[in-house]
Order: structure tokens, then C-alpha cells, then sequence
DNA sequence: CCACATTTGTACGTATGTATC
DNA sequence: CGATACATACGTACAAATGTG
């Protein structure tokens, strides 16, 4: 057997890109006509999607078609689930590489962002000082790398949330009140040193905070241990 | 049809590591026991299997079976690939991610790595010396990482590197002999702050090491565009 | 709202290639 | 060499979603 055929259709649906002739969102030809085209079976195009889709390049919609499209995040949850469960990485290391990325994404966003979007991120603070939800602290920090304006950070980012939301959700509704009150103080005092444009201040409350979130954690965990 | 009996494969393969009856490097069952266990056939075994193999869950070597792996950087690059091809993020994006992923592991590396391991670092960059060969940038790099021990960031860490690697090759041998120079001074001044554990200063020459690199790709892409 | 063609989704069976042991 | 196990491809059938007339 020659082999290696639904190789030939990732590197054909490449080429396509890299041509110019296909951009994100586009429509893929369909599966026949590829399979025409390339002188493979349905089947063997399918395998070559598939592929495709498993690193997030490309969606499949029943009845409608196949398109390019970049949720890369979505198979980096996934991984990330499996490297959990496996124990290759635990929660703290996850924190660890959130830590990385605000960090860098504040350095960033101090020297950027404008009033405006300082004034919506203090919106999410003031939401998340009425409801106390792990929804708005999730979106709190979102919205802190969305001012960095990285997309890898933000992809990067959304994907560690995702498998780390749980988490938190379960440690904010049962921690400590007090733990609450130092996370929402930190919130505002990285959100004061950013309007100041205080840079090393500000590194130094987001270190605090995650400090505070992985004390926390680590203490709920043993606790669920008992 | 009764559908998605292919994710009863992934998703029996998933209670397996739960209840702890597999671990990382075990062997699988094989596909036709699965098929036979699961009540499916071996074609949709293998989407099952092929499915969690995306994600770097498992790895097939064909004649002897599937076995649990952790190898989620291959497909991260191979995803990285694609995003830069689609022009989703570009190669700034990515330093910015090695940036941040180094400043972390640094100020974790202070705090924890011997001076057997600062030696061997000193080692790797002895060589670059000589050889000035994007390897041992890399390597440089890559060990600098590892001191900080964190699994998550050495794997994003090492993809990002793997996608970045020919360019740093073609800047490092086609560049200017300055930048040259500036590259080794801001890796000895890295090594020097780690041994004499100043966390900012190092934190510093990681910072400016990251802006020369930057600065050096700007300059060489605009040039390969004339 | 219905009917219909198109397109992808899923599964099965079969055949053959190829690496491992 | 032979048995085992995975790799790849093809063909087929039907399900389900979409979009259109």
C-alpha cells in the first residue's frame, strides 16, 4: 500500500492556505470534491479532516460543511483534563503558568490599555463584590489578559481557566470569608496600580493574589483529603 | 444509528486511568479486546483511540499496541503551526509567551535550583560561545526552564521553542554580529543574577534579553520582505 | 410547513501493508 | 519464519443536520 494518502490531504488543505486561496472561516471544499480531487476515498479525506480538527484548525458543521477555524483551545482543555487525571501536572501548576501570563499581560496592558477599558474591568470587579461568583473572578482575569491583547495569551489562557474553574468555583463558595475579602482586595489593588500605571506594584499584587489562590487551594485540598 | 460509540471508547479509556488501573506509559488493551469489550468494532476502536492519540493522551506503535503517553507538545506544535500559517498569531506572540514563561521559572529557579545546576547551565553556554548554533540557544533555554521544574510550562515552553527554532536559526546565523554579542551578554548576566540569586535583576536581564531578541526578529523580517 | 437534495456524522466490513515479537 | 497487532485505505449503508424551494 503507498500510504500515508490523508497525510496528502492535510498538506493539500495547507497548500490552500498557505496560497492565500483559503482564510479563517472559509468553507472547505467539500468532502466528495476533495475526495475527487485527490484521487482518495470519502473515507480517507475524512481521516485527514479529522485530523485537522483535532488540533482545533478546522470545524465540522453537520449538513453544512467544513471550516477553517481556530478553537485550538478547545482540544487544549481536553489535554490538559487527561495530564490531570494522569498526574503529569496538578493544580498548582497550572496556577503557575496563569501566574506567567497575567503577569506578563499586565506588563503589557499598563503601557496600552485605555481608561475606558480600566473602567470596564472595574464594572466586572464591582459585579464580582455583589455576587462573589467564580464566573465573575473568571472573567475579572479575562478580561486582564484581553488588555495584553495577546492572542496566545488569551487562547492559553481560556483553556487553563476552563480546566481550573471548577476548582475555583467549589473554593470560593466554601472557602474562607476571609480569603474572599484579601482576593477582591487584590483585585482592586492590581486595578489602582494599573490606572497609576504602576508597574512593579501592580506585578507584585498579582503575585500576592495568586499566592492567596494557591494557599487556598492547596489548604481546601487537604481539607477534602480528611 | 446509535452514535458516538466511538466516545465510549475514550470515555472507558478515561474511567480506566480514574480507577487507577492504568498509568502513564501502560499499555492498552488491544484494539480487537476493546472491540470486543465495548461491544464495537475495531474501525471504531481506532476513532476512539485516534481521538485521544490528538491529544497526545496515547501513542500507537504499530506491532506491539497503544500505549498511555504524554506527548500534548507534538500536536501543540503542529497546532502553533497552523495559527501562524492562518496568521492568528505571529512570531512576537510567541516571544511574548517564552517571555513569560521564563520570568516565572526563574524566580522559582532562584529561590529552588543547586549550583550543580547553575554549572551545567554555565556548561551549555560555554558551548554557545564557541559555536553560536541556535541548539545551544535553545538548550540554554530550554534548561533554564527546567530549572523551575514546572511540567506545564516546560511542554507549552518546548512547543514554542520547536515552532520558533528556524527563524532564531536564521537570525543567529544571518544576523548582526552586535546582537550576536548582546545575546551571550544577557545570557552570562541571566546565569550571574541566578548564582548570585537576585530575583529582579535577573528578572531584568531576562526582560532585555527578550527585547534584543524581538527587536532583532523585526529587523530581520522587514529585511527578508525587501 | 413540508419535501427534497446536499453534506457531514457514524459505524461496519474487508483487504492489505508493515512493524514487533 | 510465523503469529500478533497496529496502519491505511476503500466501499457501503444509514443517520442527522442544513438549506432550499
Amino acid at each position: 500500500m503507498e500510504e500515508e494518502r490523508c497525510q496528502d490531504v492535510c498538506g493539500y488543505i495547507r497548500s490552500l492556505i498557505a496560497r492565500g486561496e483559503l482564510h479563517l472561516g472559509d468553507r472547505l471544499p467539500t468532502e466528495r470534491a476533495l475526495s475527487q480531487a485527490l484521487g482518495v476515498s470519502r473515507g480517507t479525506v475524512r481521516d485527514g479532516l479529522r485530523l485537522l480538527e483535532s488540533m482545533g484548525v478546522l470545524e465540522s458543521r453537520q449538513g453544512s460543511g467544513n471550516y477553517l477555524s481556530n478553537n485550538m483551545g478547545h482540544y487544549l482543555v481536553q489535554s490538559l483534563h487527561f495530564m490531570l487525571l494522569l498526574g503529569e501536572i496538578d493544580y498548582a501548576s497550572i496556577n503557575r503558568m496563569r501566574r506567567a501570563i497575567e503577569l506578563q499581560s499586565f506588563r503589557i496592558a499598563v503601557q496600552a490599555c485605555s481608561p475606558a477599558q480600566i473602567q470596564s474591568l472595574w464594572r466586572i470587579q464591582d459585579e464580582m463584590e455583589r455576587t462573589r461568583s467564580a464566573e465573575t473572578d473568571e472573567a475579572f482575569h479575562a478580561g486582564l489578559i484581553e488588555l495584553g491583547g495577546d492572542p496566545l495569551m488569551r487562547i492559553i489562557s481560556d483553556a487553563l481557566s476552563d480546566v481550573i474553574g471548577r476548582l475555583i468555583g467549589q473554593v470560593l463558595s466554601h472557602g474562607a470569608q476571609e480569603m474572599l475579602v484579601q482576593t477582591m482586595d487584590s483585585h482592586r489593588r492590581i486595578l489602582e496600580c494599573l490606572e497609576q500605571r504602576r508597574v512593579e506594584a501592580g506585578c507584585a499584587a498579582i503575585a500576592r493574589h495568586y499566592d492567596i489562590v494557591d494557599a487556598e487551594i492547596t489548604r481546601w485540598q487537604a481539607e477534602q483529603n480528611t
